[in-house]
DNA sequence: AATTAAATATACATTCGTGTATGTTTATAA
DNA sequence: TTATAAACATACACGAATGTATATTTAATT
């Protein structure tokens, strides 16, 4: 039974995503070995045989979310341009992100999310998303006040502490799926809100040129 | 070993909120009868006797915290103040409940958010709180707006929505708590989001003025 | 005062999932 | 080409939690 370098890493990566979604499906504590196992069509002693337990893929699929996020956040928030074309395309990723429902943020919440107290050590400082996420935000957001673009009287880590748990839950709600107020129709007014926590300027056309291929 | 009415009734209460606790500190799956039973100094045979299994412990608590959402929603909501006083209410009500980490609506969502599949069905359009909090909301803020006392550009039941998810976020997530940035913190800028959102006319006082003691 | 059954505790059977030991095949290094 | 060990599958032992059966005490009823 042993297989080449190439099936063996396709192993391993398919018993990652039958993990995934496993552990979305039922939750952390009912997820079962044989259930990850038979979701990547092998048995559990292949599974013992690329992970030590089920805690170590629960870590390895975590961290790999946490870094994801982290890339994400790097692309999005900090990137070369304007306040609010930062906020607006990382809002919108996460809106999208939402829709297609198997996608990595989404689940990474519900992981996060999970109950158990034999977890709570993996959401210690190292792996919080809010550490992450909220001072990319709010530097984007104060450079926007900055720079003109956005004129609230709200503070801006507030504002994007709002917008982070904002997600946060409806991310973690279960009911705002199949919903008769659809994930659309957030997209949708989603968009009026970020103007509105922003107080984006109308002139805001003019101040987004300034970041237009700044060579 | 039989006791009095009183006793009993007192032994039933005691498994229920040790129940609650032990649900709220291990999750539904990881719970354990025992845990449960000696929370309440009895044993399993107790436990077996008031209740048919988990399931219907949880479930009994979840009834017990869903109509206790809805008494508060009738209390803040449906009052006879005026809107802004209504919203504000409801509002500062669950920053309090959240802040003393014990009680009921913290936990309630903590317990609707439960990824056992075995709990799907609780969380039907019954149950369903949206279906409780948002009508209600969207209501108080619609008559806030045709009163004259909001003036907001969003429409009232997405800002609804919004309020309850950020809810909804901020009682999930589990970094929310032990963070630099405290309940205290939200608690200070919340008021502000909140008259942001809805666009609170300075006029307010005047308005309010309509609603007190309207005999 | 005697009987009944309510309100538990205790003991036991059963199931279910984990971890580990062992078997089996075959790519790869020598 | 053969020996080795990688990459699994299979089998088994064990503990932990659930559910149930039975024992026990004592209010409440007659």
């Amino acid at each position: 039974m042993r297989k080449t370098k190439e099936e063996t890493e396709k192993s391993r990566k398919e018993l990652l995503e039958s993990a995934l979604k496993v552990f979305h499906e039922k939750g952390y504590a009912t997820a079962r070995l044989e259930d990850i196992a038979q979701g990547a069509n092998l048995t559990r002693g292949a599974f013992y045989w690329h992970f030590k337990n089920k805690f170590e893929v629960f870590k390895a699929l975590l961290d790999q979310g946490f870094s994801e996020t982290k890339e994400l956040v790097d692309h999005y928030l900090n990137g070369d341009h304007d306040p609010y074309t930062r906020v607006r395309s990382f809002v919108q990723y996460l809106l999208n992100d939402r829709q297609r429902k198997e996608h990595q943020t989404y689940i990474f919440i519900k992981l996060y999310n999970e109950p158990e107290p034999e977890l709570a050590d993996l959401r210690d400082e190292n792996r919080d998303l809010q550490q992450v996420v909220v001072p990319a935000l709010t530097e984007t957001i104060r450079e926007g006040i900055l720079t003109g673009a956005f004129r609230t009287p709200l503070e801006p880590e507030f504002i994007a502490r709002t917008i982070f748990t904002l997600f946060w839950g409806f991310f973690s709600n279960p009911q705002s799926i199949n919903n008769d107020y659809s994930d659309s129709q957030w997209t949708i007014h989603i968009d009026e809100l970020i103007h509105h926590l922003l107080g984006v300027r109308e002139e805001i056309q003019f101040v987004q040129k300034k970041y237009e291929k700044p060579e």
